[in-house]
DNA sequence: TTTTAATTGAGACGCATTATCATTTGGAAG
DNA sequence: CTTCCAAATGATAATGCGTCTCAATTAAAA
């Protein structure tokens, strides 16, 4: 369990030539210690609950530019609106399930289809950049009230 | 090649207890002779050009209603805007692959990644009613363009 | 032909996100 | 510690895709 203090953080920013204001450092400060899958509105109320005022086109800012620089992943599950998460290892790319029911949100790392992916593209002459796999249905949960077998 | 008469599209609106409105053959006639990924906009454009005058509004209520009964995919290439495409053969799910430069689509289908979803999901007890799998990155032709063998 | 519920078109509206711009500020330089 | 300015912020206007409203039209059943 990685614990950020202040200073690493800010380092995050400077180490970008970006300046490490306390707005930024109050929205990385939550996703890192998140394990949800924010939206901006979100984000937006949890720091308002912490008196951190962070005005929402601030967080739009914010949020791209740690995209931009891979510290955070900018998700669509198809809801209308994008969804933000730390990026902890790169190399270990998950991907989501998610329940139409109750939005839960399951992660997966699947080897095998990510090979499959990279093969894929290879055999396109196509050279992959990223990639996104969302699985749509019930978790098991929700399956329940679903089926005849309860 | 399936040459689809007024006779049988109609036949698909009144088999669902749907009028079947000129509008609407429009709609249906454009997707099932086209195989691109167009937007709503994209195709009133296509009808005005052919003087078929069908309102956004319809076209959007329309494409809903050709979803629903799995004749069209809606797709989301991440764009900001929604894509149509017949829905073919719906038991031989295809995916894409999209170019970051050109915006050319690829499609594919891989029996293995399929699998793959599939046991993912048994594997966590979450039923499966849907996916999406995008690869994103670049295509062949500008590939070229970015590597240093030309 | 009559009848009516379904459909359409025009435009208002909603909502997530982006753009604008005057004001503030991080942090480098001295 | 001050000075200084490009970068960042906040308020809010603007954008754009998509949905909703409602009066007028129409498919199609009787
Ligand atoms: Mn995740
Ligand atoms: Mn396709
Ligand atoms: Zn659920
Ligand atoms: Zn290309």
């Amino acid at each position: 369990m990685t614990t950020h203090g202040e200073g690493s953080l800010k380092k995050v920013f400077r180490d970008n030539q970006l300046k490490a204001t306390p707005q930024r450092l109050d929205v990385l400060k939550l996703l890192m210690t998140c394990s949800e899958h924010l939206d901006a509105e979100e984000i937006y109320q949890r720091l308002l609950k912490k008196k951190k005022n962070v005005s929402r086109a601030t967080i739009y800012r914010t949020l791209e530019v740690l995209v931009e620089h891979d510290f955070v992943r900018k998700l669509d599950f198809g809801d209308g609106r994008m969804r933000y998460e730390q990026n902890q290892n790169p190399e270990e790319h998950h991907d989501h399930m998610v329940c139409q029911v109750c939005g839960k949100v399951i992660e997966f790392y699947n080897p095998k289809i990510e090979d499959l992916q990279e093969l894929v593209a290879q055999n396109h002459n196509f050279v992959m950049l990223s990639h996104t796999m969302h699985i749509y249905g019930l978790c098991s949960e929700c399956a329940e009230g679903h089926n005849g077998n309860e």
